[in-house]
DNA sequence: CATGAATGAGTGTTCATTCAT
DNA sequence: AATGAATGAACACTCATTCAT
């Protein structure tokens, strides 16, 4: 997923894993700063120092500071992406209800872990159209299969697009809003119970 | 370079408006500045240059750089806030189904006008945590507001807050998504069409 | 001959000079600094204290360090050039002897005025190939036209741009090595005196 | 990027060897870098890329940087050097006139070998004063000898000293300037005849 | 109020050099 | 001897902000 980098004279490093700790190492400095002081205050010295690493090692990872963020965002999207797959794959013979269930599930599950990181990464954090484009296809593939066994109830095969992108959209905004910005009097548990009926009900409209 | 615009519109009206027109100036050059070249690549002199104003006017309308990012968000904020709080009166007394079919239009039509600045504002331009709570918030009490006639058919008073958080969520999400992510082989009318049954359908399960 | 700088938001200076002045100051300061540190000691925020002026000031007149150097050089041309001219105005309607005596007094001057400037701009200040080939084409026209009287001495018109070069190129070599190279044991007058000889015969052969 | 050349060519010879090859590669890589793209651009990192040897071996070599270019100018000094000395053993015996044509036939030998090398070397490739002085007098020693044979005809031995830095700087500067910067219209050949006469004619004077 | 030259702290990035392997 | 990953001091350059005019 790493490039190789602007530069000619980068060549590929000798421990595969030694370069993924590192980067790792990197990109967790990267959410405590955040954290701590925002983005604006992030600089690529810092990051080094909070990494434990020099900032030629930085450099050695990461052709530049926009590069670290949309690493972070990558990171990111690729731990939901994998909860999701899961969830997917452990409801794909189940009723349509339970898919939608754990899907919610799965996408609080994915803000829960880090809500203040998945706050900052949403608000905060530039991600460059593209990422997010390339990121809500892979998903909207994800959705269109395991929405297919589903079909009939869903209007037939030509409308699963839409029922995807729906699902999809309803999901993120929700899984989000649910972890993030419900209503106080509201509990975790009830928010998701009525946002999960809400979203079944979307898409079976 | 440097444009003649300065003397013709300047005359007649109090300092209030002159601010007013200098304040858009720079707004519009923001905006400008922006769908040209990204975040990262705006400066506050090049936003005078762009707005053909002193970078010392700039200054004299705006504490600092984030100021201007803040007054972004808010004037489209505001606008998106007028156009809601119209709908909602259009359709006070009307059917629940209006209602949201009114809402997804005034989204729309929020986003519409310019599509490339609110995927811009929404995923480029910095939105500190509090300015979106405080616009959530607003959105929320017009929404539960306009939602409180039709409390019985959305289970009883005590679930207002709820289901104006849920329609909040999704009238966002999907209001943006219909006009800017939706896909490719389905038009916005239908798109739209198929947004509002499925909000609709959400809120009442 | 200051370019507008790689920046579309450099604007024209309101005194044309204050500017002067200030890019002086600054080409002064890095010939202190040259004499004092050599080239590679030399940095910008180095200039611009040395030069008395922030470094965003430096940066105001020079788009980067290389042009701080191309202009130091320029300078220096642009000195030799005028008194190079004036020494052939004056010999006009003398013999030949004389312009050649003129221009060898000339050269002198320019490198006797500060020997060490001299010797650093020829050695280690880089002259990018151009800047130099420009100058040699300036003078070769200079010195060409200042031949023309002497042609039929010389071979012909024919041979005028041959001369030309030849008298140019011996000037210049002889003019750095009379002043910075010459045998200890030999007077400045005396092996002026002698170049100047050599360079007349040189020509006339 | 890395190539094979490492395991073909060593074995049999002793280090001495070995270290000399390593040396030549490194040097040759540096003029490679330098017509390229220029003094600036170069790095250690990317000489020894580009000499297919590790950075750790270049500093096995050069104590530091300025070491690279202080050896390729001597590598450079050292074959005009080689040069000359042949061609002022060949005409030892001859007329005056032999001995410059041959000079003169050396140096221009030595430049046109590779003038966009000669070029460099003398414009950009920094060149500490101390061994461009120490190469001079060098230079000035053999042409010394060289001329003593014709004392008489040069004025007497008294001034040997001052013919051979005529000499020497005249052979110097139109060694270059025929090779790199002579008008368009004159061949080589032409060029270095009048050259010849010229400096035969200047040191006679 | 407007202007825009001047400021200089702070930033991203490079690259000569080291040293454990 | 050779390697090349790691280092971090140092640098060129930017740009938000000020203030004299």
């Amino acid at each position: 997923m790493r490039k190789p980098a602007k530069s000619a004279f980068r060549r590929r490093r000798p421990t595969q894993s030694r370069a993924h700790e590192t980067v790792n190492a990197i990109l967790d400095a990267v959410i405590r700063l955040l954290k701590r002081s925002g983005v604006s205050a992030i600089t690529t010295n810092g990051i080094a120092e909070a990494a434990g690493v020099s900032i030629g090692s930085v450099y050695q990872y990461f052709p530049d500071k926009r590069a670290i963020f949309v690493a972070l965002h990558e990171r990111h999207i690729e731990q939901v992406d994998r909860i999701l797959e899961r969830k997917i794959s452990e409801s794909a013979s189940g009723p349509l209800k339970q898919l939608v269930s754990e899907l919610m599930d799965g996408m609080i599950e994915a803000h829960t872990f880090d809500p203040e990181l998945a706050a900052l990464l949403d608000s905060e954090v530039p991600h460059r159209a593209d990422g997010a484009k390339e990121f809500s296809c892979r998903l909207h593939e994800l959705l269109r299969k395991a929405l297919a066994p589903h079909a009939e109830r869903l209007g037939g095969t030509g409308k699963l697009d839409l029922r995807a992108f729906l699902l999809g959209n309803m999901l993120d905004a929700l899984g989000h809003a649910v972890v993030l910005r419900r209503p106080r009097a509201v509990s975790l548990r009830y928010a998701k119970m009525e946002a999960t009926k809400a979203i079944l009900a979307g898409i079976e409209s």
